[in-house]
DNA sequence: CGCATTTGACCTGCGC
DNA sequence: GCGCAGGTCAAATGCG
């Protein structure tokens, strides 16, 4: 990475706008969990979803996890590529995605996939504030 | 030195 | 059966 350093968080004065929900028929993916080799149907755990649709002018979402880039992808409906972190916790298998908007380059969707399971490293008043101007989607 | 990031290649699933 | 698409992993490099 070389654009923003440290955390990016988001302009304390850009609200959300509800106007670009049309993400709701996004990935359709659900559980892909070792798709690798070898890989029989053993857990059946149903992941949950979280969409975050935030109006920020840098990918890097910080919400207080480390993150891993594994990949940049460019998906057909968006001109920008797509980008996919991991979480970098012993036992915490989230994964994390951010997309942004071709029609509005300051929108960015993150859309978080599974549950953290230890504390977060840092401050948490990020990221209620972060939660506090972002809008939620569940799908669960 | 360690960790995080980057790009490319590879694999799987599905469609026709 | 083959092709396409999407997604993931691996290795290498750079920086702190």
């Amino acid at each position: 990475m070389e654009v923003n350093p440290a955390a990016a968080s988001l302009n304390g004065d850009g609200n959300i706008n509800s106007e670009n929900k049309s993400f709701t028929n996004n990935i359709g993916s659900e559980n892909g969990e070792k798709m690798g080799k070898i890989k029989k149907g053993e857990k059946k755990v149903r992941k949950p979803r979280y969409a975050f649709q935030t109006r920020s002018q840098v990918d890097i979402l910080d919400d207080g996890y480390r993150w891993r880039k594994y990949g940049q992808k460019a998906v057909k409906n968006n001109k920008f590529p797509r980008s996919y972190y991991r979480c970098t916790h012993q036992g915490c298998n989230v994964k994390k995605q951010v997309q942004r908007l071709t029609k509005d380059e300051g929108v960015v969707v993150t859309t978080y996939e599974g549950m953290h399971s230890h504390p977060i490293e840092r401050s948490t008043d990020n990221f209620e504030h972060i939660l506090n101007q972002m809008q939620i989607y569940t799908s669960y």
